[in-house]
RNA sequence: CGGGGCGUGGCGCAGUCCGGCUAGCGCGCUUGCUUUGGGAGCAAGAGGUCGCAGGUUCGAAUCCUGUCGCCCCGACCA
C-alpha cells in the first residue's frame, strides 16, 4: 500500500493547501527562507496565465519592457507614503564586487520608483502620452510570514505602469485593467471575483484610488487576487514626470500601476481544489486530458496502444493539450490518483474492453468517483472531449459562484455581522470611517475587502455606528 | 519580533527523559520475477560523520553551553 493521502480540507485547510502544492508538483521550498521554486508543472500553469493576460494587455495598446531589479535606496524616499508602506520589507544590497556601495541598492519590491524615474526622462510633450508599459518579472518583499504562492518573499508577477495627460484618462486605464483582470479570473480561471474599490486603509502605499478583484476561498476567507491603482499626481510630482501641453504649459502626468501575481495560482488551488488534490480549470490546465492505457498481456498491450496512439493523434490535432501516461512501473490505480492530484480535467482510460467495444472511459475531475465517469464511443472523441472541457470549465465557475453567493450575508445588525464573519462574508452599509473599520477588525478579525461599483442609489445606515451611508462594502477575513 | 514545534539516509518518523556494542522502522529508489479497469506482491540491494561548533565522559543522536536553520500560530503585506 503506497497510499499517500492529503489532509482533508475539513480537517485542516491550511495543511491541505501546503501538502497539495507539494504533491501536485507545483512548487517546492527554496533554501532561502520564504522563497519558492516554481516547478515545471507549476510554471506551465503560470505560463498559461501570463499568455492569456499578455494577449489582453497588448490588445489594449500596452507594450512590454524590462526595468532593472536594483533600485537606488534614495528613490524610495521620494514618495512619503510609498516609503512608509514598503520600508519594513525591503531587502538591501550594501556590497558589490567586494566593496561597500556608496549608496545601498534596494531589490525591487515593486517598480513605481525606478519606472517613474525613467518616465521623467522619457516624457517631454503631450505627444509622448499615454505611455503604456508592462513588465513581467519578479519582486522581493521581506515578508514576515510566507506561504507558497500566497505570500512568498520573491514572487512572479506583471506590473503595468502608465502615464496619462488627464485624471479621467488615467482612471479609465485603471478600470480597463481591472476589467481585464476580472474577465480573466472569471472566464479563464473560473474564479467568480468581485470588483471594487479599496478603503483608505487598504489602499496601496502612495495611491489615490486602489481597486481590486476579491475571491472567496473554500474556507470562506477572501483573497485579493489583483489590484489596479490610480496615483493621481503623487508619483509624477515625486519623480517630476512632466510634459508640456498644447498651450505650452508644464503639467504633471497622471499615472497608474496594476499587478497580478503568482498568488493567482493560490486562488485557483483554494477555490477549485478538493480532497483528492488540485482541480484545474480546463482553459488554464497545462494538461487538459491524460490518456491511461490499461493492459495485462503483450497482446493486449499491442491492441490497446494502437487505439491509444490513434486517439492521442486525433485529440492532439483537435488542439487539446494532452499527455499519454505509458509508464509501466506504476499501476493504473496509482496513475488515476496521481493525475487527480495534479488536477488534470479529463482522464481517458483505454483498456481491452474498450478496444473490443470501440469505447473509452472518460473521467471528469470536477466530479468525484463514479459520478464523473462515463463510457463513450471512440468515434468523435475529439468533439466529446472538447465539449466536456467546456462543460467542466462552466461547472467550476458555477460551483464557485454558488458557493460564494451562499456565503455572503446581509446581516441585520452588528451582532449578527460578528456571527456571520466567523464563517463567511458580510455585505453591509458602512460609513467609510476608519473607526468603524478598525472596530470590525478588532471584534471579528475581518477587514473591508472592497466597495463594488455602480451600487443602487439607496441610502442605508452603517452596520457599525448607524450613521447614514450610501455604499455597501464587503467585510471578510483575509489572507 | 512574541508564542509553539522541529532539525536523525531522498521523504516521514522512532530512539533523546534514564549515555553503552554493527543507529532502527515505513515510504521512496535500484535489480529481478509475478502484476496492471482505483494508490500491487515477493526477493535481493544501495543509501546516514544523528543541523553546526565547543564541552563533560572510558564512551554522546542521547547530558551541558553556544549557534544556525526550518515549519506552525499572531502583529505586517500582492
Amino acid at each position: 500500500m503506497a497510499e499517500d493521502k492529503l489532509t482533508t480540507r475539513a480537517d485542516d485547510f491550511s495543511e491541505w493547501y501546503n501538502q497539495l502544492v507539494l504533491k501536485a508538483d507545483l512548487a517546492d521550498y527554496a533554501p532561502v527562507r520564504g522563497c519558492m521554486v516554481v516547478k515545471p508543472y507549476g510554471w506551465a500553469l503560470w505560463e498559461n496565465i501570463t499568455a492569456a493576460l499578455d494577449k489582453e494587455f497588448k490588445a489594449t495598446g500596452h507594450v512590454n519592457a524590462a526595468f532593472p531589479m536594483l533600485i537606488p535606496m534614495s528613490f524610495f524616499e521620494k514618495e512619503k507614503e510609498h516609503v512608509e508602506g514598503f520600508a519594513p520589507e525591503l531587502a538591501v544590497v550594501t556590497h558589490g564586487g567586494g566593496e561597500k556601495l556608496e549608496e545601498p541598492l534596494v531589490v525591487r519590491p515593486t517598480s513605481e520608483t525606478i519606472i517613474g524615474y525613467m518616465y521623467a526622462k522619457w516624457i517631454k510633450s503631450w505627444r509622448d502620452l499615454p505611455v503604456l508599459i508592462n513588465q513581467w518579472g519578479s519582486v522581493l518583499r521581506w515578508e514576515m510570514r510566507t506561504k507558497l504562492f500566497l505570500r512568498t518573499a520573491e514572487f512572479y508577477w506583471q506590473e503595468g505602469h502608465t502615464a496619462h495627460v488627464s485624471a479621467e484618462e488615467a482612471k479609465d486605464e485603471m478600470f480597463r485593467i481591472l476589467d481585464i483582470y476580472a474577465d480573466f479570473a472569471i472566464n479563464e480561471a473560473a474564479l467568480p471575483v468581485i470588483k471594487g474599490e479599496k478603503s483608505d486603509t487598504e489602499r496601496f502605499a502612495g495611491a489615490q484610488i486602489t481597486t481590486s478583484i476579491e475571491g472567496m476561498m473554500q474556507d470562506k476567507r477572501a483573497l485579493q487576487s489583483a489590484t489596479s491603482h490610480y496615483f493621481g499626481q503623487n508619483f509624477s510630482k515625486a519623480f517630476e514626470i512632466q510634459y508640456v501641453d498644447q498651450n505650452n504649459t508644464l503639467q504633471f502626468c497622471e499615472t497608474t500601476s496594476w499587478g497580478l501575481s503568482t498568488r493567482m495560482i493560490g486562488a485557483i488551488i483554494m477555490t477549485h481544489g478538493d480532497d483528492q488534490g488540485l482541480v484545474l480549470p480546463p482553459r488554464l490546465a497545462p494538461i487538459q486530458a491524460v490518456i491511461v492505457p490499461i493492459f495485462k498481456t503483450p497482446e493486449e498491450k499491442a491492441k490497446v496502444m494502437e487505439v491509444a496512439d490513434r486517439i492521442f493523434k486525433e485529440l492532439k490535432a483537435a488542439g487539446i493539450r494532452l499527455k499519454m501516461d505509458d509508464r509501466d512501473n506504476v499501476s493504473s490505480g496509482f496513475k488515476f490518483n496521481d493525475w487527480e492530484m495534479r488536477g488534470v480535467p479529463i482522464r481517458i482510460e483505454v483498456g481491452p474492453k474498450d478496444v473490443e467495444k470501440g469505447s473509452v472511459a472518460l473521467a471528469r475531475r470536477d466530479k468525484p468517483g463514479k459520478e464523473g465517469k462515463s463510457f463513450v464511443p471512440q468515434t468523435g472523441l475529439d468533439s466529446t472531449v472538447s465539449g466536456l472541457l467546456v462543460e467542466i470549465q462552466d461547472s467550476l465557475l458555477k460551483r464557485a459562484t454558488e458557493f460564494r453567493d451562499a456565503n455572503i450575508h446581509d446581516p441585520k445588525d452588528y451582532d449578527e455581522m460578528k456571527k456571520v464573519l466567523e464563517s463567511g462574508w458580510a455585505f453591509s452599509y458602512w460609513c467609510e470611517s476608519r473607526e468603524c473599520e478598525t472596530k470590525v477588525k478588532e471584534d471579528s478579525k475581518a477587514t473591508t475587502r472592497n466597495i463594488p461599483f455602480n451600487q443602487p442609489d439607496v441610502e442605508g445606515t452603517c452596520i457599525v455606528c448607524g450613521k447614514p451611508s450610501k455604499r455597501k462594502v464587503y467585510f471578510a477575513r483575509t489572507y
